[in-house]
DNA sequence: TAGAATGAAAC
DNA sequence: GTTTCATTCTA
């Protein structure tokens, strides 16, 4: 039941639960809290909150702490083989169904006429998607729509996401009365036609006008976006999160990021986030989310604090997130043009396979086209291949002359020559080891540290790391374990002898 | 290039 | 039970 009124624009406060009839128990709660006092004292402040409720989550309900990590879902599972819910039940008069079903869903009804796509083709499909929707001669990359005096209509605005968040590109002749004109100015259509859903769009229905939910639409394939309430909601692996949290609210500066913390709340580990929008009248905003929600930063791409989690719940490759960061919202101009190919690169560490019809697996294989097509260029674009992003969790360090081969995956340390490391990136599907979480915890806070104690050796850093560890409650390690576990079943998945041992002189060498 | 931490998986 | 290797960076 979506509570939160259709004024909600006007109301101060307003909390969504949205519920899904997939998962009936999973609740989510959406809390907007307004603040804004500006009786002359340029004082505002506006939190908004975005909690989940899910039996799965250690938020849920009784705060249960005893999850289990075999809970987690994978990442695989929401959209091969399994028909995308019919129905998403907002509310008693809220909800929207599926006119019919997306096209990589076509193989639980063959005899269905209206769907055009076959399986193959629906990777094909993704990936040609995905090709032009992110070039930089898309016409999506390309559109400079950018309003930011009406939130609703500006989020309502398919062109004003960025191209990971935007539909399909719909032909406009298929369907007369999905014009143009539905997609850009009017919050809601209601009963779209079969053609309009083949694309990934889906049909609203039983909404009111006032109930400012737009249109859904699934790319990448795990992830499904709609709008409601003038935000991006994101539907993935069951749940519902909101992404891009309001940031079209917020001039056309975007929102600069000036505080992280991390705490926990209600059993499960919680951001803080305070961005400065660079306006005195504004003040600052100060977010509460998911670790793994992810941002648009300027320059960057999608980036989080936690890129491997998100892109494992999500689907949303990304970079790490740092202080400083500019937080655009969707459509605005900067983040319109910017080279994609930082995302990319956050996935030279994996191979995947047309089995993962995922956007994992399109984002894969558009890295591997990149590398591909820069190695035949030439050496010389070492640094194009680059993106703008130079945070070295997101851009690979993997020099070209190994990226040259596609079934190469990022080994080792970017030493040159000589080393074990090169050793074995010449060998096929060889690929580094996932992080375990005290990995994933000594690498996110060693920088801090170094900077908390300096002089200190990296060893002294890292006992201290390794004391600090000792020290954390198991509902502080729960996000490094669950994410270490979802890249370690991955990676599994992808490359199974990503463990095996090197053969020692001293151990079972056989002459 | 060793080493310092932890943990998962292969031996 | 032991060994290897994920990350990071200084000595």
């Amino acid at each position: 039941m979506a509570t939160g009124s259709s004024d909600a624009l006007e109301h101060p406060n307003m909390v969504w639960e949205v519920k899904t009839n997939q998962m009936p128990n999973a609740v989510q709660k959406l809390l907007l809290l307004v603040d804004k006092r500006t009786s002359g004292m340029n004082e505002s402040l506006e939190l908004l909150k975005c909690n989940e409720n899910l039996p799965s989550s250690p938020g849920y309900a009784s705060c249960d702490e005893h999850m289990e990590l075999d809970d987690l879902p994978e990442l695989q599972a929401v959209q091969t083989d399994s028909t995308p819910p019919a129905l998403f039940q907002l509310g008693a008069d809220v909800s929207h169904q599926e006119c019919s079903r997306p096209s990589w869903s076509q193989h639980t009804s063959n005899s269905n006429p209206e769907n055009a796509y076959s399986c193959e083709n629906g990777v094909n499909w993704l990936t040609e998607l995905a090709n032009i929707a992110t070039s930089p001669q898309s016409p999506l990359m390309q559109c400079a729509f950018y309003n930011r005096s009406s939130p609703v209509h500006i989020i309502a605005t398919s062109k004003s996401l960025h191209s990971y968040a935007r539909p399909p590109p719909v032909s406009s002749n298929n369907d007369p009365n999905f014009s143009k004109n539905d997609v850009d100015e009017t919050p809601v259509r209601h009963e779209r036609a079969n053609s309009e859903s083949e694309s990934g769009i889906f049909c609203m229905s039983s909404l009111s006008d006032d109930d400012d939910l737009g249109w859904c639409h699934s790319w990448p394939s795990t992830v499904w976006h709609c709008f409601l309430k003038g935000k991006i909601t994101c539907f993935s692996g069951g749940k519902f999160f909101e992404l891009c949290v309001c940031l079209q609210d917020y001039g056309s500066n975007g929102l600069k990021l000036i505080s992280h913390e991390e705490s926990i709340s209600c059993g499960e580990s919680v951001l803080k986030l305070t961005f400065d929008p660079g306006t005195v009248e504004d003040g600052l905003l100060t977010v509460e989310c998911r670790l793994d929600h992810p941002f648009y930063v300027k320059n960057k791409g999608w980036s989080s604090f936690y890129p491997s989690l998100t892109v494992v719940q999500h689907g949303i490759p990304c970079c790490e997130m740092h202080l400083g960061d500019l937080c655009l919202p969707p459509g605005h101009p900067d983040a319109i043009n910017f080279d994609d190919s930082g995302v990319f690169d956050t996935f030279k560490s994996y191979d995947f396979t047309p089995m993962d019809s995922s956007a994992v697996y399109v984002l894969s294989s558009m890295a591997r086209q990149r590398r591909a097509s820069l190695s035949c260029g030439g050496s010389n674009n070492q640094d194009a291949e680059r993106s703008e992003c130079s945070n070295k969790n997101c851009a690979s360090p993997a020099s070209s002359h190994l990226s040259s081969n596609p079934l190469y995956s990022k080994a080792g340390k970017s030493h040159s020559s000589g080393t074990a490391s090169t050793v074995s990136a010449t060998s096929p599907n060889k690929c580094k080891r996932p992080m375990n979480a005290f990995m994933l915890f000594a690498k996110k806070y060693r920088v801090e540290y170094t900077q908390m104690y300096p002089g200190k050796d990296n060893r002294a850093i890292s006992v201290i790391l390794g004391d600090r560890w000792k020290k954390m409650k198991n509902e502080e390690r729960r996000m490094y374990t669950l994410e270490a576990k979802a890249l370690a079943e991955e990676q599994k998945r992808l490359n199974p002898d990503c463990w095996k041992r090197k053969r020692t002189n001293s151990g079972s060498q056989q002459h």
